[in-house]
DNA sequence: CTCTTATTGTATCGAATCTGAAAGATCGAG
DNA sequence: CTCGATCTTTCAGATTCGATACAATAAGAG
């Protein structure tokens, strides 16, 4: 499964440099080159992290981050930055930023960076998601429970569950669902989707699960 | 109650980096440059945790660790390192480090690791588990008996289950589990895992170890 | 409104894959 | 060589996957 990030940085030398070496290790990068242009491919495009240079225009990395924190979105982020001050660095931990790295920076000092919080990204610590119902979906576990009984759930029911659940009351396309879902040379007819819908379902309650004809997949807490 | 937190690191922007960082979370921080300043905190203050550089002036991180150790002093300490030998690794725990961080890192995993260790260090320092069933595992002994008899475990199988004592009731993966069991190097195919496995079940009881298909097992209680 | 058509939902079932169990191969120590 | 620990191989049974066929539904045309 490849993993989105967004990259907001305006020097457009070190952001194809950037863009280029996170490709070739097989990350998808969208590049924006000022705050605007990140909040939009933010809306359009399901993000598993973010890094963001802090002085580029329109919209700063900082006013950027807070917006989409201010929205819900708990996207990993790691700023650029060139500035050494203490208060900058303060600054992005209190926005909720997860890492920072200085420019200039080794490359390969940024691949491990974004290894690590991707690697963590999804809860590091009991996360638990209410699904209301007496249900509980425990991410680290990978586990579904009812009242406290185990449901016992497929690896591909997990994936998909997972998806909907970092993704709540987003329109999910079917291209989107079946990259998190299968690997690059797998094909699956459509029909495979609908038949582990159908299973989820059942079990989350099918209200929880919106059509949205020739388009996908919405789910709604 | 804040806990207390030494960082042995002298590299200056590294230090305040996480200096700032963990003070943030809400941890008081000291840092030292050098083994000596080390030293002198160390007897000074109350310590919960122990970051340590291995390469430092006038006394290393190896060294210093070592000598705290000898004095009987038990605070739980995590190696930093930019060294990837497995041998400085090993050497690291051998002198009873409870886990290292390789630079560079993000400092979210560092985060990560602190609390673990801050955590399980409040908890019990039981030295006996109790099995059910007559059937006890001694920590320190690594060995375990039934109804005061002993019961013959081989290294593996006393690797995996001293694995799953530590992480009962939490989803371990094939990847995790090999890793634990195995060195760096070596590749058993899968079907050693499940060998061990059939094993441990034989003798702890079938129903402690789950399976969880595709992914990996589950020690429950 | 009714019919038509495209799309989505449901049920089923064989194929592919995974796990557990057993047996035997390998390897090193003594 | 023998023994014991470790690992591989094999195979059967269980599980999961996903194709397919068909039913239900939505949307648009007339």
């Amino acid at each position: 499964m490849t993993s989105h990030i967004l990259l907001l940085e305006d020097d457009i030398q070190l952001s194809d440099t950037i863009k280029q070496f996170l490709e070739l290790k097989g990350y998808k990068v969208y590049t924006a080159y000022d705050g605007l242009e990140a909040e939009e491919i933010a809306y359009e495009k399901h993000l598993d992290l973010m890094l963001l240079d802090v002085k580029v225009p329109h919209i700063n990395g900082f006013d950027f981050l807070k917006q989409l924190r201010d929205e819900g979105k708990e996207i990993p982020a790691i700023f650029i930055t060139s500035l050494n001050s203490v208060e900058d660095v303060e600054k992005g931990f209190a926005l909720g930023c997860d890492d920072y790295i200085r420019k200039p920076f080794a490359l390969k000092e940024l691949l491990v960076r974004v290894e690590s919080l991707l690697k963590r990204s999804f809860g590091t610590h009991e996360e638990r998601i209410v699904l209301g119902d007496g249900l509980l979906f425990d991410i680290k576990e990978l586990s579904l429970t009812q009242d406290g009984k185990k449901i016992g759930l497929k690896t591909k029911e997990i994936k998909l569950l997972s998806l909907f659940l970092q993704h709540t009351d987003t329109l999910l396309e079917y291209k989107t669902i079946h990259e998190a879902l299968w690997e690059y040379d797998e094909k699956p007819s459509a029909g495979a989707l609908r038949t582990y819908i159908k299973r989820l379902r059942a079990v989350i309650g099918k209200e929880k699960i919106e059509t949205v004809k020739n388009i996908g997949y919405r789910f709604v807490k």
